[in-house]
DNA sequence: GAGCACTGC
C-alpha cells in the first residue's frame, strides 16, 4: 500500500528538468562499465548492440516519449515497421523505473502471438545483457520464461486476459504495454476496456498502446483523447501497380504476373510473394508455375532457374523452412502463401510483391449460429501491410491484381475485428468472471452485434453458467478458468460424475487442436484406410479417443517411436503432441478445482454411454435428427444439414450430436456422435420441453417421445 | 463425398 502512493508521487513530481536528469542518468547507466540489472561488467557484446539501439528512429525520440510518459497515464504510440517500437520502448521504460527506484513491479508487453512474445523477449534480453527468464522474460501457454527478478515480461495478450481474471487489478504490473493494438484481436480489445476501467482505480498504472497508423486516432478517442506520440520507420519505398481492368480470375493472373516478373526484372533482383487464399489454391498455382517457367526456360535458356515454394498453416514446420532458403544463382524464388506472410512470417529477400486482394476470412451467423469460412477482399489496411512486405530489405514493387478504382471503392478501410465476428459464448463468460456485470452498457471499442450477445447469454444460460438474472452461477465460475469453450468446459466438468473423466479429457484435448488427421492429396485413399482402424461408426468423437489412446500407448515406446507411429498412420504428431499438452493443463485444472479424475474401462459395457451423455450435457443445444435417409435437421434452428463427408459415422442415428456446423458447398455437421433422445430429455429437460417446441415442430416431439418417453428402461 | 485463413488460453 505504502510504495504504491510513493510511486504516485513520482511520476507527478517529475517535471522536464527533473526528466532531463534521469534521461542522462539512464543513458549513463546504460553507458557501463557496470550493467546496473545484474551488477557484473557490460559484455562487449552489449556495446555492438548499443551503438545499433541507438541508431533506431524511435531513440531520437525517447525523451519526448518520457515526457508523455510521465505527464500521462495513458498514451498512444505509433511505429511504423523498423522504427524499434516493440523491443525499445519497453526498455525505455525499465530503465526509467530503474533509475527512479521503481522496481518492486513489472511491466508487461503483450503480443498477438506466442512466436513474437519468445522472439522480442530472446532480442531484448540480449540487448540488457542479461540471461533469459531473468529480468527480461516471457510468458506463454505451456511455457513460463519468467522468475522473481523478472521486471520485464512479454506476454501473449491471451495469457494477460487469463491473468486478469484471478487478479482483476493487475497489481503486479505498474505498466501496461498493449502492441500491435491494430490487429484487435478479442483479447486485446477485452484487455483495452479493462484498462481503461482500471486506470481510473490505479492512478499511478501506466498504460501504452501501441498501433499502426490508420488505427491511432480510434484509440485516442476511446481513452479519453490520449496522447499521441509517431515515430517514423525505416523501410524502402514500394512502388505499386494497378490492373487497368478487372481481372476475371486472380489465380491465373498471378500465375501471369510471376512470370512476368521473372522474365523481365533482372536476374537476381530479388524474390516474389503471392498472396493467395488457401491450400488447394497454392498447390495449384505452384503446380501451374512450375510447368511454364520449364517451358519459358526452354524457349530462352538465358532466363534463370525458379525456385517455388508453398506456404500455409497446415504445412509441417521442415516444409515451412524451406521458404528461407536462398534462390539457385542467378536465380529467384517465389512464394505462394496465405496470409500467414502477412503478420506471422517474415520473409528477408522479398522485392516483388503480388496481391490477389483475397483471403478467406471467417464469418459468424449468430441467427443461425454457425461460422464460415468465405473468401472475401482484403482491407485497405491489409493491402498496405502486404505491399509493405516487398520493402523490407530494398525498393520493392507491389502488383495489385485489382483495378485503382476497385480499391478506392471496393475495399474497406480495414478488417473488421474478431469482436464483431465470433461467437462471443466464451468472452462474455470471461467478462462476467471480470467482474463485468452490466454487459449491455459495457464500452467496448466496437460494440458487438445486440443478436450475437443475446445468443452468447442465451446459450451461458441454457448451459447453466449464468443464472436468470445473469449472474454467474458457480458452475459458470469454473468453467471461466477452463482454457476451453463453454461447451466442452461443461461437458468436462461434468464427466467427472458421468465417470470418464479421462476420456473426455482426451476427447476435448483433441477437438481443441487441429484435425490429426492428414490427408495428402496423392494418398487419399492410403490415408482414409489408416483413419478407419480408428474409426467408431457411431461416434467421431469416440474415434478421436481412440486415436489419442493408441498415441499414448505408442508414446511408452519414445516419442520417436510414436512420431514415427504417427506418420505411418497419416497422422500429425504435431497436433497430438499439443492435444497431449492441452490434456496435461486441463487435468490439472480439474484436479485443483476438485472434481475427481474417473475413468471408465473399455470392456464396461457403459463405456460409449458415459461418454455420449458427458457430452450431452455440453452439446444438448447441438443436435439433429434424422427426416430421411442421410438428411437432418437441426432441433434449435431447424436447418437441414448433411454429416460431413470426413465423418467415420456410416449409421444415421436419429439423433446426433454434433461439434460444428459449417457452411460450404453444402450445410453440414461435423464431428458427430449418435445419442438417445432420452438422454436429451433427461439430461436438458428445459431445453427438450416438447411443449415449447412450437407449431411446426410435430415430428421432431413424436420423435422425442417415442424414443425418450420410456424413462427409467434401456 | 469434402476441405481447414490466422491466432490465443
Amino acid at each position: 500500500m505504502s510504495h504504491k502512493s510513493k510511486k504516485v508521487k513520482t511520476s507527478e513530481e517529475n517535471g522536464m528538468s527533473n526528466l532531463q536528469t534521469t534521461l542522462k542518468e539512464t543513458i549513463k547507466l546504460e553507458d557501463g562499465p557496470n550493467n546496473p540489472w545484474t551488477g557484473s561488467e557490460y559484455s562487449s557484446k552489449y556495446f555492438d548492440i548499443l551503438s545499433k539501439r541507438r541508431e533506431l528512429p524511435v531513440h531520437v525520440q525517447r525523451e519526448q516519449f518520457l515526457k508523455i510518459f510521465h505527464e500521462n497515464q495513458i498514451m498512444v504510440f505509433v511505429g511504423e515497421t523498423g522504427s524499434g517500437k516493440t523491443t525499445q520502448i519497453p526498455q525505455f521504460v525499465a530503465m526509467e523505473y530503474l533509475a527512479l527506484g521503481l522496481t518492486d513491479n513489472q511491466i508487461a508487453c503483450t503480443q498477438p502471438r506466442r512466436v513474437a512474445a519468445m522472439s522480442v523477449a530472446q532480442r531484448v534480453s540480449d540487448e540488457m545483457d542479461v540471461t533469459l527468464g531473468q529480468q527480461v522474460g516471457y510468458n506463454i501457454r505451456f511455457d513460463d520464461k519468467t522468475s522473481a527478478s523478472t521486471r520485464l515480461r512479454y506476454m501473449t495478450d491471451g495469457m494477460l486476459l487469463r491473468e486478469a481474471m484471478s487478479d482483476p487489478d493487475m497489481s503486479r504490473y505498474n505498466c501496461i504495454i498493449l502492441d500491435e493494438a491494430h490487429e484487435r484481436t478479442l483479447a486485446t480489445d477485452i484487455l483495452m476496456c479493462l484498462l481503461k476501467m482500471l486506470a481510473k482505480k490505479r492512478p499511478e498504472l501506466k498504460i501504452i498502446v501501441m498501433s499502426a497508423t490508420l488505427d491511432a486516432e480510434k484509440f485516442q478517442t476511446y481513452f479519453d483523447n490520449a496522447p499521441l506520440l509517431t515515430v517514423g520507420g525505416r523501410t524502402y519505398p514500394v512502388e505499386v501497380f494497378y490492373t487497368p481492368e478487372y481481372q476475371e480470375d486472380y489465380l491465373v493472373s498471378a500465375v501471369r504476373t510471376v512470370l512476368q516478373i521473372h522474365k523481365t526484372e533482372p536476374a537476381g533482383s530479388g524474390d516474389i510473394l503471392v498472396f493467395l487464399t488457401g491450400e488447394d489454391e497454392i498447390e495449384k498455382a505452384c503446380e501451374k508455375v512450375g510447368l511454364e517457367v520449364d517451358q519459358m526456360i526452354r524457349e530462352d535458356p538465358k532466363i534463370g532457374p525458379l525456385d517455388i515454394y508453398p506456404l500455409y498453416g497446415s504445412l509441417p514446420p521442415q516444409q515451412q523452412q524451406k521458404i528461407f532458403r536462398n534462390p539457385q544463382a542467378g536465380g529467384r524464388k517465389v512464394v505462394f502463401s496465405t496470409n500467414i506472410a502477412e503478420t506471422s512470417l517474415t520473409i528477408d529477400g522479398i522485392v516483388y510483391v503480388i496481391d490477389t486482394g483475397f483471403s478467406k476470412q471467417k464469418v459468424y451467423n449468430p441467427r443461425i449460429r454457425v461460422e464460415s469460412l468465405l473468401v472475401s477482399p482484403i482491407s485497405k489496411a491489409s493491402a498496405m501491410q502486404r505491399a509493405g512486405r516487398a520493402g523490407r530489405t530494398r525498393p520493392g514493387k507491389c502488383f495489385r491484381l485489382y483495378t485503382q478504382a476497385a480499391h478506392k471503392s471496393e475495399l474497406i478501410e480495414q478488417s473488421h475485428p474478431e469482436i464483431l465476428r465470433a461467437n462471443l459464448s466464451n468472452t462474455i463468460l470471461e467478462l462476467k468472471k471480470l467482474g463485468v456485470d452490466d454487459l449491455v452498457h459495457f464500452d467496448f471499442i466496437d460494440p458487438p452485434a445486440p443478436e450475437t450477445m443475446m445468443r452468447a447469454l442465451e446459450e451461458l444460460n441454457y448451459l447453466g453458467c449464468l443464472d436468470d438474472e445473469g449472474n454467474l452461477t458457480e458452475l459458470g465460475r469454473k468453467c471461466s478458468l477452463i482454457p476451453l469453450d463453454p461447451t466442452l468446459a461443461v461437458t468436462l466438468i461434468y464427466s467427472s460424475e458421468y465417470g470418464c473423466c479421462e476420456q473426455i479429457l482426451s476427447i476435448v484435448a483433441m477437438m481443441s487442436v487441429p484435425s490429426p488427421f492428414v490427408r495428402p492429396n496423392n494418398a487419399r485413399k492410403e490415408a482414409d484406410d489408416a483413419k478407419s482402424q480408428f474409426e467408431n461408426t457411431k461416434s467421431d468423437h469416440i474415434t478421436l479417443l481412440n486415436v489419442y489412446d493408441e498415441y499414448e500407448k505408442q508414446l511408452e515406446l519414445g516419442k520417436e517411436a510414436a512420431d514415427k507411429w504417427a506418420w505411418n498412420n497419416y497422422l500429425s504428431s504435431r497436433s497430438l503432441s499439443t492435444a497431449k499438452s492441452v490434456r496435461y493443463q486441463l487435468r490439472e485444472v480439474m484436479k485443483r478445482q476438485g472434481h475427481s479424475i474417473t475413468s471408465t474401462d473399455r470392456n464396461e459395457s457403459k463405456f460409449e454411454s458415459r461418454i455420449k451423455k458427458a457430452l450431452v450435457r455440453g452439446f444438448f443445444m447441438q443436435v439433429a435428427y434424422l427426416i430421411s435417409k442421410r438428411n437432418y435437421k437441426t432441433v434449435k434452428d431447424n436447418q437441414e444439414v448433411l454429416i460431413h463427408p470426413s465423418s467415420g459415422v456410416t449409421e444415421s442415428p436419429t439423433f446426433l450430436l454434433y461439434n460444428e456446423f459449417v457452411l460450404t458447398t453444402s450445410n453440414y455437421i461435423r464431428t458427430v456422435t449418435s445419442v438417445k433422445a432420452s438422454w436429451l430429455t433427461e439430461i436438458a429437460p428445459r431445453y427438450y420441453d416438447v411443449s415449447t417446441f412450437g407449431p411446426n415442430s410435430g415430428y421432431l416431439t413424436s420423435l422425442l417421445n417415442r424414443m425418450g418417453g420410456k424413462k427409467g428402461k434401456k
